[in-house]
Parts: C-alpha cells; structure tokens; sequence
DNA sequence: CAATCGTGGCC
DNA sequence: TGGCCAAGATT
C-alpha cells in the first residue's frame, strides 16, 4: 500500500486535525465559541456573511468589518431591507465590491423567497448570487454540518504538501480536491473545514511553515522529503501594466464632489471624485465640467492587483455645485465610507 | 478559461 | 521596496 493510500484510508487524518482544532481554534467573532450561549444554534446568516467578507481577504482585516456589519444588521431580514448604499458604505474599503452587491441581493431572495431560511444544502446555496463551489460548501458544513470537502487556499496548501504534489496548483487543482475529498471528516465536516483552514492559516503558513508544531507532521509527505518551501509551487505572475488617467478634486465651502461609479467593474457602485481616461490613457482632457482647474504637480499612484494606476489629480473650488452632480460634507463619517482610492486622492489633493 | 475584481500587511 | 499573499466568484 502506498503512503498515499495509507493517510487516506482511514480516518486517522481528520481525527487528527479534529483533535488540534479543538485545542487551537481561533477565537473568532462568527464562530460558535463566542456565541454567548454555546448550545445555541450556529447561524446561518453569520457563517454567510463571514465567509463571504473573507473572500480573498485577511482574518485581521475582516473582523472589524464584520462586526459592525452584524450590529447594523444582525438578521437576514434587517439586511434584506436595508437601503443599498448603506451596505455599498459599509463594505468601502473592504475591496471586491461586487461581493456587497450580491450580498444584498442574495439577502432578498432568501427573504422573499426561502422565508428568511437559508437553503441548507451545498447544491442549493450555490444557486445564490456571490455563493461559489468554496463558499457554498464551508456554509453547508459549518452552519448545516453537511458532510462536503470545503476547498479554499489553505486548505490546497496543506493538501498539496501532505502529498508532496510538485507541479502548479493550477494544473493539480483537480487532484488536490479529489484528495481533499477522501479526507473530509463524516463526523464533524464543519469543525474539519474550520480546522483545515485554521491549521493552513497558522501552522501550514505559505512561508516558513511551522511544521515542528504541526499534528500533521508525521503524515506530510513534503515534509518527510524536505520540500515543503517549493509546495504549492508558484507560477510568475506577468508583469503588471500601467493606466494612466485622471482625477478631478472639486470642492464647495466643505464640501466635495464625489460620482457613484457603475454597477459593473471597477470600484462599482463605490463614490468617487470624477475621473477620466484610466483605460484609455489619456491625462490631460475630460474634466468633469467646466472651471479653473489647478493640476498638481505631482502624480498619484495606485496599485491594483492587475494594474498601476497613475492619476494626474486636478483640484478646483465652485461656487454653486454643477447640474448632474452632487457635494458630499467633508467628515469622518464621508471618508470612512469610501473606498481606498478615493480616500487616497482625497488625502494627496486636500493635505492637513 | 483566463481575466477581472481591492486592499493592506509582510518580508 | 516591490512582489507576494489572503476563507473566491463571475463571465
């Protein structure tokens, strides 16, 4: 029998993973540990609401977010009725916002037509706006203890070096999930999931894993051929390009002009001061509407995950605001509901 | 299916 | 300091 085989063929490897888990889990603010009543039912609604927050996006980053999300609206229904941009407002700065689009309009289907009941299984959660193959399953286990392979990041990592599979991620994608699947807990598939993942996070680190402190150590095949730097291996991203573009700071009294961006791409549904030209490259025409523009001298930089962006920032001040656009007060209350960017410009073109 | 979609922290 | 990375979904 192979060594594969010999990790798999049992339930020795979830048991095992189970035991750490329950020794080391995190406390975290969605999990039922902190539920003030630990014999209360997990819900449903704060598993959703956590794993989709955390969609490419760190523990540390989430909580504070998370958090506030959950005391303005603690139920399904709070947020099924809650006026959109408010959740575009809430979620600023967190980064991916179409993820806030389909969170409330996923909250609004299962109000209206599930009766404020989340659908219970794996199949039937994915059928839902911004629920992948990922987040429909960690739901499903976690809240509804379905007994289904949750497969995130972490949990590819550790698969990947358990097995000591060398190629890409991208081309063993398929063969890490069948693995993944061999080795779900029946028993407590939710807990499983949530340790996989606490162990990828905190033990099984991309960089210097902490393999001496790992309950899996002895059946990590990567570790066993010394190899677990190289796994998952790490295809070079190509290079990034560069946009250039505009942005136009207009002020009133203490007031500034801010546009909502489009529901689709970029910062969508996001305010913004005006700007022009960021695929096209062009700098130096498309003001927003007519008055004495000041350039800055400097430019402003931005990184994107897929591009740079380098905006030649023009600031004005008006006297009556122009039709078609509208003045936001300058206030905390303004900038914390802004994404990056915008508080960036804000910041580079009205310096304190 | 490869591209798109943000941000902050880390080394 | 710039590239890498994080509980992915969508088209």
């Amino acid at each position: 029998m192979s060594i594969s085989q010999s990790i798999t063929e049992n339930s020795r490897f979830s048991d095992t993973v189970l035991s750490w888990y329950d020794c080391h889990a995190r406390d975290l603010p969605w999990r039922a540990n902190q539920y003030p009543d630990c014999s209360q039912k997990i819900d449903p609604y704060l598993i959703w609401v956590s794993e989709v927050m955390l969609q490419q996006t760190t523990v540390t980053t989430v909580i504070p977010y998370f958090k506030a999300f959950i005391k303005t609206w603690p139920t399904i229904f709070d947020l099924a009725k809650a006026n959109e941009d408010s959740i575009y407002s809430m979620w600023a700065g967190l980064g991916y916002y179409s993820r806030a689009k389909n969170l409330a309009q996923c909250a609004k289907i299962i109000v209206e037509n599930h009766g404020g009941h989340f659908p219970k299984s794996a199949r039937e959660l994915k059928q839902l706006p911004g629920i992948g193959i990922y987040t429909s399953a960690a739901i499903a286990a976690i809240a509804f203890q379905e007994i289904v392979t949750v497969v995130d990041a972490n949990v590819e990592r550790v698969i990947s070096r358990v097995f000591a599979i060398e190629k890409p991620l991208r081309e063993t994608k398929k063969e890490v999930y069948s693995f993944a699947e061999r080795l779900t807990s029946k028993r407590r598939p939710g807990d499983y999931a949530q340790g996989m993942m606490d162990l990828g996070a905190t033990i099984c680190k991309p960089r210097k894993p902490r393999c001496l402190e790992c309950p899996i150590q002895k059946m990590c095949l990567a570790y066993r051929k010394e190899i677990t730097a190289i796994i998952p291996k790490k295809l070079k991203r190509q290079s990034k390009l560069i946009r250039y573009g505009s942005a136009y700071v207009a002020i009133k009294d203490k007031s500034i002009i801010l546009v909502k961006r489009p529901a689709k791409g970029l910062l969508s549904n996001m305010l913004c001061p005006p700007t022009f030209g960021w695929f096209n490259n062009e700098t130096d025409k498309g003001p927003p509407f007519k008055s004495d523009w000041l350039r800055l001298p400097q430019t402003l930089t931005h990184s994107f995950t897929h591009f740079d962006l380098h905006l030649t920032i023009y600031r004005t001040s008006v006297r009556k605001v122009p039709r078609k656009f509208k003045a936001f007060e300058l206030s905390p209350n303004l900038t914390q509901s802004l994404p990056s960017l915008s508080k960036k410009i804000l910041k580079f073109a009205l310096p304190e």
